[in-house]
DNA sequence: CTGAAAGCGCTTACAG
DNA sequence: CTGAAAGCGCTTACAG
């Protein structure tokens, strides 16, 4: 491994020389630069961004703590963060927390010493997180952090209440919600904006919550317990996409036609929600906004940028699609044939 | 910022005491651990984990240098590879080369000092990418790496290969592939072996081949193409999903009922694929497995394991669904009833 | 403009 | 078992 001492000797000067050439300090005469710039090219000198970092205690690199790496919504997050960072010129050190506290507080510690800040998404704790080790650090969705954090959200409640509200208008009284995991502040505070907008639209008290998870696997329960329970609902509100995606399939598969015989609604807006058919029905929570406004929130900070730490609070769009159009024939070319959909 | 200066002076002893305690060494005292512990503890101390890793010149890390960070693909991909890092208590460092050749090298550059390995992918570079800085590296896909690098790849012609056979057992004659972008080496032995099995199995010689690039645009551009030159053609084998995927929503609209009346086949098994309507044969390229292969075989060769650096090659599998079934009353409930459907 | 030196926070032979 | 010291690869005041 070539180190910056091999360059400077292999140029005739001083370690420091080499440093300021190649790291473009003016106070360098032109001729020396070049022999350095020379050596280091022919060396095929990479700096030690580590040995940097230690020194300037600046490592230009972002920390980001998710609960998964894996999915959509995760995916789209990790590319809104990275369109700032990388338009920073910074680089991305990403830690997955398997939906662990322990494991949260561990890969926030694993970052000191290795990044400028942190982006900390952990909606599952239900105790706040080990405070920050010092360093920059910004909350995203519901998580709840020790200490004082600059924060991005969506209103989770609102948009239920929005999405509520468009199941109601579209005719379907009775609707059921499918939670996500327990623990989860984003699937708590979506199930009470549920509940209050029921309660105030249709004076309903107790509205049916079927237990969920955020999974596909976690909807289809959902839509067995549903069936085999006998309710007679006219819509679902499920607590995510995932959710939603699992339901209509097993509701489909039932001989259920989704949207004419019961509407079904998500949350999050991933991309398969606009594949599957009938499209999904679902409030857009703009992820990639959410990543790049964190990212921005977060750079901010690390600039010194004191009034950078209040909180951003993002607001949801409804992204009406066929899962909760009531006649099938206002969705042209697209509705299932279903054997149900044939005897009508 | 407490350091291990602040824990040792807080304990009493020196900072090599203070380090090997923190460490697990043995050589130490049960009491003197104990009051080390006790100190870091109430001074929250978190190690600084770049100046261990310059000392120590290993950082429980590795770097992963993607031509993007979103979608299903990649997504898997980090998937696999975060399974297996994570296992090994290792930190994942992210990067995007943003699809250029010399944002790659500058990634690769800029994980000096922060990993114990990489692993790259780049398989839009049409000249080898700069060569291994000294540290181990595994290369992803059809990446080409100066001098040595393991290497895990996919039979991309072999499976090319497969599905052609599958396409023409199952009757269709006339079959056009939709191309992957230019300079993708994955993309063109994707094509390699399209154009090989055709002219094996039907004569063919110069089938239709419609440019595109790996994406859903890509893929609708694609099929208006077909549709404005009038050429009939009995199925379109795509050279990834996404494009299969805009293709066939494209030829939907146009009234042409997938799998019936045109087949639809793509490549990676991304898993919107089934849940397309109709679902989409397609290639299963396991790039969770890839990920997976390639983390483990980096561990491999950081761990000072010689052999390991042969090449993986991994046999994607045929998954057969409805967007190659000819006769729409093979798939159940799931057709979708288009004009065209309703008229026969 | 250039160099010698201190220091970033840690670990690890080397003595004791 | 414990401590003083050197060193990881770099940067940056401080002198000259």
């Amino acid at each position: 491994m070539v180190t910056i001492r091999d360059v400077a000797s292999k140029a005739g000067v001083s370690v420091a020389s080499a440093s300021r050439a190649l790291n473009g300090s003016s106070s360098v005469t032109e001729k020396t630069r070049k022999r350095i710039e020379e050596a280091a090219q022919s060396l095929n000198y990479v700096p030690h961004v580590g040995a940097r970092g230690l020194t300037r205690n600046k490592f230009d690199a972002i920390g980001v703590v998710l609960p998964d790496l894996f999915g959509e919504f995760f995916s789209e997050l990790i590319r809104g963060i990275d369109r700032v960072a990388h338009s920073h010129g910074l680089q991305l050190f990403l830690s997955n927390m398997h939906g662990s506290p322990r494991e949260a507080s561990q890969a926030v510690a694993a970052m000191r010493g290795r990044v400028d800040g942190l982006i900390v998404m952990a909606p599952d704790c239900l105790t706040p997180m080990a405070g920050p080790t010092g360093q920059p650090i910004v909350a995203l969705g519901s998580t709840e952090i020790d200490g004082e954090a600059a924060t991005v959200t969506i209103d989770n409640a609102g948009a239920a209440r929005t999405m509520t509200e468009h199941l109601v208008a579209n005719g379907y009284r009775k609707i059921a919600f499918v939670a996500g995991p327990r623990g989860n502040r984003d699937a708590a505070q979506r199930l009470d904006g549920f509940r209050q907008a029921i309660a105030e639209l249709t004076g309903e008290r107790a509205p049916l919550v079927i237990p969920g998870d955020f999974t596909e696997h976690g909807g289809a329960e959902a839509a067995r317990l549903l069936i085999a329970s006998g309710t007679r609902v006219d819509a679902v509100f499920c607590a995510n996409d995932m959710t939603a995606v699992g339901l209509m399939a097993t509701l489909a598969d039932a001989g259920f036609a989704i949207g004419a015989d019961i509407g079904v609604a998500g949350f999050d807006d991933i991309p398969i929600a606009h594949y599957v058919a009938p499209s999904l029905t679902t409030m857009n929570a703009c992820m990639a906004e959410v990543g790049a406004a964190a990212a921005e929130r977060l750079i901010a900070i690390i600039e010194g940028d004191t009034c950078a730490s209040d909180s951003i609070v993002l607001t949801p769009q409804l992204m009406r699609r066929e899962s909760t159009v009531r006649r099938p024939e206002l969705s042209q070319s697209k509705t299932k044939n279903m054997e149900e959909g044939i005897q009508k």
